[in-house]
DNA sequence: ATATTTAATACCGACCGTCGGTATGTATAA
DNA sequence: TTATACATACCGACGGTCGGTATTAAATAT
């Protein structure tokens, strides 16, 4: 392949390939070669001339869908003039209106065949969207009352934990019935905070997601 | 090495030098070579004639730890003369005063470094533990009337999942006081279920764990 | 301004060591 | 004698390296 007067196309070249390859066939499954195959021309040497190592590309594709899906928090963690369970309540509703990580969950049936991207999803949460995105709100919520918790930061924590890993992949359940269920036990859960941010509306648009993803099957 | 006359010793040889090396460097960074140093001796040809793959033997690893880890709610789940609750109560004190993953988290200060280990864990959660131990425990709750429930199924999954990926993790915290604020959330969200089975005894016990393994970092 | 040199870098592709896995052989237990 | 517990030589594929080439932008000279 000719060389490339600007580089960074090349490198959303290589990251945009990987990203797909990760997500069909799971990252250990996915050699070198199938990236320089479905690029199409592009050496060897120029992925390592970009990349230090395989693992460079998985943390840079990985920095890329961790952003994607942190893009909403952070909107709406800025967004002006709302009470902090207000956003709370954007978050949900907003998340569920248009599925960001409908890519990731549509065109990755084998997901669970990459524990790593799982897995560095959970790492985000922790180390990253929870403190830097959901605790802000949950603190600005304290502050204007409309809010309770003792113990904001494992708050933070433990709600984007459970909605990321336990109900997101909710979708690949067998039955609508069980994406109901699971939904009425985390509203129960969120309730139990004093956080009743759920409603029918949501529930609705559950309904029609999980109907939608289980035909896919 | 010499045959062995009952082969099931080296099966059990190479699960236990394999168990140490996936925990010690993770399962991809671990070779098959890696195993047979530490066996001293044994060839790959009789790896090979007892395992199919190394991917195979990661199984039988992952088999033994949960099995292990599952014990516990087991034995617990046919002791007789308990009511639910107690039941419920029985398996939170036990696995904090004598916790079962001891071995893994202390041997493995990179076990988040093996995500496929902490996903299998996961999986077993959701495929295993939560219907066959933990969800039989709740239903006779509810029989005998000392828990209520509206899901069951659901509520089993979520708080084998919290306990064992949100809160088992927990002693890797910076602080004994974030632990106890875990343990706090959690108390609050097992009360919005109606289960009040945490206590001061338990917390206590919490505290000692934490500073324990706290002291080793 | 234009031409020429210089330095940096985008990219190539042959090559290397290591890995998981296999084929074949050998010794021992039943 | 036959099945099996193990040994060993070997294979193809993999991630990664390295010397080299082509292209571009910056520096310098004209």
């Amino acid at each position: 392949m000719a060389r490339n007067k600007n580089p960074e196309e090349t490198v959303n070249l290589i990251l945009e390939a990987s990203y797909h390859l990760f997500i069909e066939k799971g990252y250990e499954r996915t050699s070198i070669q199938d990236i320089i195959d479905r690029l199409g021309g592009l050496s060897k040497g120029a992925i390592y001339h970009h990349f230090r190592s395989k693992e460079d590309i998985l943390v840079a594709v990985i920095e890329r869908i961790t952003d994607m899906s942190n893009a909403l928090l952070l909107e709406i963690r800025d967004r002006p003039g709302l009470t902090g369970k207000e956003k709370l309540t954007s978050i949900f509703w907003e998340s569920i209106r248009r599925p960001i990580q409908d890519k990731i969950f549509t065109a990755a049936p084998n997901f669970f065949d990459s524990p790593g991207l799982l897995f560095a999803l959970l790492h985000d949460t922790v180390e990253n969207a929870a403190p830097n995105y959901l605790l802000p709100i949950l603190q600005q919520g304290i502050d204007d009352g409309s809010i309770e918790a003792e113990c904001p930061e494992q708050l933070a924590e433990l709600i984007l934990f459970v909605a990321n890993v336990w109900i997101n992949p909710m979708i690949f359940d067998d039955s609508v019935e069980d994406a109901v269920r699971k939904f009425r036990v985390f509203d129960k859960m969120m309730r139990g905070f004093g956080l009743d941010i759920l409603d029918e509306r949501m529930l609705e648009r559950l309904k029609e997601l999980a109907e939608i993803y289980n035909k896919r099957k």
